[in-house]
DNA sequence: CATACTATTCACGAATTTGTGAAACTTATG
DNA sequence: CATAAGTTTCACAAATTCGTGAATAGTATG
């Protein structure tokens, strides 16, 4: 069967791979994801090398470079990306982590305990005896099955793929 | 030990809860939840009966009808809140469900499945042979599993707690 | 330590999102 | 079927977020 993909002899098709990238992280911004660092972080994923310079992202995703650096910041707090010094250039490196998915999971863990115990004040401030204060403490209990299950399950992705 | 849970007898600190709700509502919200849907959705449940009439999620929140319509339309769509109508009224009444958590997460499984619908152009347009196209289909697996997984997760919290 | 290149910060304007009041629409009851 | 209670829609205003250009700060090399 022949495939649709492009010939690897005359490059891939870039405005393909734009359209790609655009929608993809719109994907992730109607998830909660900002939107510029939404793109930065497709953009790399769609490089070979998984990385890029501040320059090569600006342009072409044809934003400013005060974007770029906004957005790296972004990601690299959340640990979907890490900063590489060159030591023969001046210029950083932007490189998408091995274990992104991994790293993304992990980070919602502190999520979750920041949550639960905004959820513990709440039950106080209701009452653990009562209906209300017993769905809260349900909740904070979800939370917590989450923290403890989440790690186990990315385990189990890293002994299937990683 | 004494506590410092306020006497059920004088009725609960409405203060307390009011800060409850806008705290743990703005934990939602930076998490990418709508912020009324967020306030609604905590008002609702710190109730004891679970379930409020749009006249006091407005009387409560402070917030205009308009405001309260638009919240829990979106509350009802993603599956954490339903619709119910009382015989002998006229007004509606909005209720969390018992299973909000697991709702939450199945509703997950849709988005799973739109995006590895786009990764898969993704990796067309790279051509799955490439570094990068090997990177997104990677990527898709990683959703194809939680999709897989997380069903199962919510069905041990089910057999734990519901 | 001067220079050239890169990255970050900041104030501003643009664009989007959010919430409101008023009007229109629904629905149950007399 | 008229009325009143409740809900939704819509245009607009307020607030927030987002991205830019210009200025500032940082860093490797000669």
């Amino acid at each position: 069967m022949s495939e649709t993909a492009p010939n690897p002899a005359q490059g891939r098709d870039e405005q393909a791979v734009a359209r790609f990238v655009e929608r993809f992280a719109l994907d992730f911004s109607e998830a909660g994801f900002p939107r510029m660092a939404a793109r930065v972080f497709v953009r790399l994923l769609v490089t070979d090398e998984g990385a890029c310079t501040a320059a090569e992202l600006a342009d072409s995703l044809q934003v400013s470079a005060a974007a770029v650096s906004g957005a790296v910041r972004y990601l690299i707090q959340v640990g979907l990306v890490v900063r590489e010094r060159e030591p023969g250039s001046r210029r950083d490196r932007y490189r998408v982590r091995d274990d992104m998915w991994y790293e993304a999971f992990a980070q919602r863990d502190e999520q979750f305990l920041s949550w639960e115990s905004t959820l513990r004040e709440g039950v106080s401030a209701l009452g653990a005896e009562t209906a209300a204060g017993s769905r809260l403490d349900e909740t904070r209990r979800f939370f917590e099955f989450l923290r403890a299950e989440l790690p186990k399950l990315m385990d189990k992705w890293r002994a299937q793929e990683g």
